[in-house]
DNA sequence: CATATGCTCAATAGATTACTTGATCAAGGC
DNA sequence: GCCTTGATCAAGTAATCTATTGAGCATATG
């Protein structure tokens, strides 16, 4: 009960617990670890692809990702010589999107970085998940996925159409040229959408941006369409 | 769009942004930090009864709380010589709770611990909060708070009684001799109520445990009596 | 078997973090 | 004003973390 010995083996019990949880913790603890695991919430990767994404050397990249694997955040495996990586569980995007939501109310700082990027392409407007769902009701809109093919065949909302945001200048005639198009790609900070605005509106036509990304619809509990979902 | 110009943008507007999310991980990146956001999560201390809580020296103590303010997790108010810290937003136990779910999820170690210090007191039954609302409705069972006092008056569950576990043994008598007590105190891994159950059992009377503590219960929309929030 | 590709590992230097100690500061009581 | 209490600050050491470099390993191909 609680006696001395009690006590020590209380304290002793404590540190071991919170040692794991920190394990998590200090995982997460990196700007680039952090970036890792928002790419993987769209679905797994090569090593090489995510050192692209993220802007890094290969070696640091392999380095940052065996820490994430230590954590347990996510789990590898081989295809000849390729290795993909994924999250190992879906609870480690709701960590993330803890996090963000956080940092959103939290860090004024955050705002203002947002706003002096778009301040290059002027305030686009914005709707949420349950807009949309409204318009797209309606049949007032088209809804576009601006990300890379292979993300969009991972998964996508349910009746989005892909054209990914480097092909949509020479693809704009497949739109409808009177829609509204509401662009989405992977998440609040993803910067996809906001570049397909601004084409979009350099050729005259409507658009606005879904707030949020596919994981967060996902984590919504929405529909996704096609795909094999990330482990 | 996407010349050069604006990748290189958007390379500094992402790095800028996952900078500021790492803030918070790294502020969190620390058992000792951990388990100050844990305690703080039953209501706001003093720095000196953090120290003794978290078993730290009260400069080390301190500066931890520091690092804590500098990320805004915290919030300090002088009152006299007394600084009382809170959590900044409740949304920090948020981030918390999904750290302790994935934990929970992916590291066998917690579970290994935690068996590990039970060993010592056995294994005690532990009840939802679905599970207690039923029976507490049947009038079955007893709900006690086994916090310190200073705990409960800040707040508690609804109909709970509150006997410290350090005051337990000697106030036995307050309590129904043929009930079942229910007993719950900050958390699924605070060593209160396991030791108060261990009390009871060597005192011949039956006891379970509630799973989940008072910050669960109320960040689950249940109604809370008593006490002031935590700010 | 030799070679190329994709990735991991080991070693390193520079930066950051953790805890201790002792000094300092702010507020209240005498 | 002086002393006490509660808390912060500054300095120092040990430990840990980050990114780079170059070597090494696994798998596939010619």
């Amino acid at each position: 009960m609680s006696h001395d010995g009690a006590t020590l083996t209380a304290r002793a019990f404590k540190d071991a617990v919170y040692e794991q949880f920190a394990r998590i913790t200090k995982a997460l603890a990196s700007p680039v670890r952090l970036e890792l695991v928002d790419v993987l919430a769209q679905g797994e990767r090569t090593v090489d692809a995510l050192a692209r994404e993220v802007g890094q050397s290969l070696a640091n990249t392999s380095q940052h990702l065996r820490s994430l694997k230590e954590a347990r955040l996510v789990e590898a495996r081989r295809d000849g010589t390729f290795v993909h990586y994924r999250l190992a569980d879906p609870q480690v995007i709701e960590v993330w999107r803890a996090v963000r939501a956080l940092g959103e109310r939290q860090l004024a700082e955050i705002e203002r970085t947002v706003a002096a990027y778009l301040g290059d392409a002027g305030g686009f407007e914005s709707v949420t998940a349950d807009d949309l769902q409204r318009r797209l009701a309606d049949g007032e809109v088209v809804l576009l996925d601006v990300r890379p093919d292979a993300e969009y065949r991972a998964g996508h909302l349910p009746g989005a159409r892909s054209i990914p945001v480097g092909e949509l200048a020479e693809r704009l005639a497949e739109l409808p040229p009177d829609a509204t198009v509401v662009a989405y790609c992977r998440g609040p900070y993803c910067v996809m959408s906001y570049d397909a605005l601004a084409i979009l509106r350099d050729h005259g036509r409507r658009g606005v941006r879904l707030a949020e990304g596919l994981p967060d619809w996902r984590a919504a509990g929405r529909p996704v369409q096609g795909g094999h979902g990330l482990g």
